[in-house]
DNA sequence: TATTGTTATACTCTATAACTATA
DNA sequence: TATAGTTATAGAGTATAACAATA
């Protein structure tokens, strides 16, 4: 007798099998990453900026002036749709997109003033945030997984 | 001189820093499980699964006759959207809702001939995936990788 | 001709509120 | 009163095609 009579309606719900799926790999790898957004995408609530927003907002920090077609390659995400995510950044105020100098097709990307105070703020609330996952991986768990996770994501 | 005179115009585009990026976990996770579900996705067209159809076909196989709520909850999807999966699956005729017994409000998800058919084939050419991606991983590769991921994932 | 940025568009995924029938 | 399933709907995110300006 598993169930116990005073409490067993707390759940009805009977428990899957799951031990197939969580080996693996990408079944893993995906409900670790919702499970890291999830903590991430709530941290970034105080400074009105998504996941995605973020990283764009690095990539200009360590980067200025570069083009979007650079920053959307490296970041994985296609022009078409990084054209959106320029203006709403620019509509938020936080970078500006200045005529390239070499080529006035393209345009050169910089934070504002603003843009670098609201990112500053978001690196100390993405790295409390990354305290937090290395605290679940334990000792080494983070210099375990990096390198695994790059194996997986390169070329 | 770093760029060749020769084919400096093969590559215009400057390849910005993402070292600071590239070390964090979560923007890790998500280039991985973005690139393994590229590959997922292609192996999977195929017998036109998604990898979540892929995922609950696989959860009904070895859990035949749960509900709906039972398995969404077990794979972190929520009931509302689930019942479009559930449309999905049956209108394609893989699998079928048949009347709970205890609860007449539930229905007891089963496999249909052809969804066994079919998901046996899907499981195959995951298999051969999830054989890509332990080859990128190297020896031990998947061994370490595995409770990493679900430490972040678990709770 | 090729590339940068852009618009338009469509499709998938995800999230919330409210309803129904049963429990 | 709570739960299982459902509907409706809205917002992200992502994909393709086509265009203007510039290289």
């Amino acid at each position: 007798m598993i169930e116990n009579k005073h409490c067993a309606d707390l759940t009805q719900l009977e428990r899957p099998n799951m031990d197939a799926l969580r080996g693996a790999i990408g079944y893993a790898l995906r409900r670790a990453q919702l499970s890291a957004f999830e903590d991430l995408i709530h941290a970034l609530e105080e400074v009105d900026l998504r996941p995605a927003y973020f990283s764009v907002l690095y990539v200009i920090s360590e980067n200025p002036g570069l083009n979007q077609s650079e920053i959307s390659t490296a970041l994985g995400i296609q022009r078409t749709n990084f054209v959106t995510m320029v203006d709403n950044l620019e509509k938020q105020g936080l970078i500006v997109r200045q005529p390239a100098k070499r080529d006035r097709r393209s345009h050169a990307l910089h934070l504002t003033p603003k843009g670098i105070a609201v990112f500053n703020r978001a690196r100390d609330l993405h790295t409390e945030h990354e305290a937090r996952l290395i605290e679940k991986l334990g000792p080494n768990g983070r210099e375990q997984l990096l390198p695994l996770l790059w194996r997986i994501a390169d070329e």
